[in-house]
DNA sequence: CAGGCGTGGTT
DNA sequence: TAACCAAGCCT
């Protein structure tokens, strides 16, 4: 890396060694983290940290606790079918982190005999691992040295070395930073968790806890006053809204319909209420009637779903029609109770959410 | 490289 | 309440 750290060796050494001091004291005690300087089991730490990809820990710890519980090793998560692994990660977000987890268990069981490679770069040509990933499980879960940097060690960085480039573009400059700091293999693992939770308690985006944080002393956002500023990013667009009407429909033993979504793309694979294709333009009941599954008589259902994903808002009216036992359609009847048992995000239970109350207020 | 890709908690 | 944000990856 091209930039010369502006902290001495020794100094920054003695940041390391009063970091991995904290995090004896502080760290958290997270289900995925075993104690006494063990190593723990590579399935466990991928596991958890696919999950926690753009995903709070709060978020993740039932989800964690239910796949290890069905998959304890990466052999069981391999022999599952991608439908079931779809289904216990909906609500999870992020889909592709789904199918991937998926296809990366099976090419470990078939090109690396049921184990994970051991070093940074296998590990990044895995399915779902990228650079994050790979450095993480590397120096986590086998102890080699790998400069772990995530979000939040971008913005511990940005602020201890007061780095004001904007990202993405500061990402080169924040590795390196990153690097000066990272010990020895033996401890490298310690360190990148150290960080991370130093991000995520303390040095938090918003109103940072530098009073509590063991390199107040040293911190050159602190001293400057913009610590809470750092760091710089690009202003984020606004979101378009788009709409689309929802078929609710109801065969005369209550099943109901859904379908599968195309394998790739937004909710790729997941399973949803068909619906009319979701654009900005508004629909009427008429023309969305060409998008319908079948014929029947589409009445509407008071009320609206409103979901937001990451680059647009939805807004969803929804329609309902009772069919015959005979209807035919492209998809799956699906009793209410059991749908539980389906691949559904969050999105598409708040259709079946909003199409059941009505119901029974009826 | 920029943009697609979910969701729930926090402010 | 609307905006912001989280232990990123892929194309």
């Amino acid at each position: 890396m091209p930039d010369v750290p502006a902290f001495a060796p020794s100094v920054l050494a003695d940041l390391t060694g009063r970091l991995l001091a904290w995090y004896a004291r502080e760290g958290r005690d997270l289900p995925w983290r075993v104690k006494g300087g063990a190593r723990p089991d590579p399935y466990r730490v991928w596991l958890s940290e696919v999950m926690l990809q753009q995903t709070t820990v709060a978020t993740v710890g039932p989800y964690y606790a239910a796949f290890l519980a069905r998959w304890p090793t990466v052999g069981a998560l391999a022999g599952a079918s991608l439908d079931d692994v779809l289904t216990a990660w909906a609500g999870l977000g992020y889909y592709a982190r789904a199918r991937n987890l998926h296809a990366c268990a099976r090419a470990v069981v078939e090109h690396h005999q049921g184990r994970f490679p051991d070093t940074e770069a296998a590990l990044h040509t895995l399915p779902g691992v990228g650079a994050y990933t790979a450095a993480a499980i590397a120096a986590i879960a086998f102890g080699r040295r790998a400069v772990v940097v995530d979000g939040n060690v971008e913005r511990v960085m940005a602020r201890l070395f007061a780095l004001g480039d904007p990202l993405p573009g500061a990402r080169k400059a924040l590795k390196a930073r990153a690097d000066s700091l990272t010990p020895e293999a033996a401890q490298a693992g310690d360190y990148a968790q150290a960080v991370m939770d130093l991000g995520a308690t303390l040095c938090t985006p918003r109103n940072p806890a530098c009073g509590l944080c063991p390199w107040r002393d040293a911190c050159q956002g602190r001293r400057l006053g913009l610590a809470e500023s750092l760091p710089a990013k690009a202003p984020r667009p606004e979101k378009p809204t788009r709409r689309g009407i929802a078929f609710w429909a109801e065969r005369a033993d209550g099943a109901v319909l859904l379908r599968r979504r195309p394998e790739r793309g937004l909710l790729g694979g997941m399973m949803e209420i068909p619906s009319t294709p979701w654009r900005e333009e508004p629909w009427t009941l008429a023309e969305a009637l060409a998008d319908a599954p079948l014929s029947a008589e589409w009445k509407p259902v008071p009320g609206r779903v409103r979901h937001t994903f990451t680059h647009f808002h939805l807004e969803l009216d929804v329609v309902a029609a009772r069919v015959g036992l005979n209807a035919h359609a492209r998809g799956v009847w699906v009793a209410p109770d059991d749908l539980g048992h389906h691949a559904l995000p969050t999105a598409m239970t708040r259709i079946v959410h909003l199409a059941l109350t009505r119901k029974e207020r009826g």
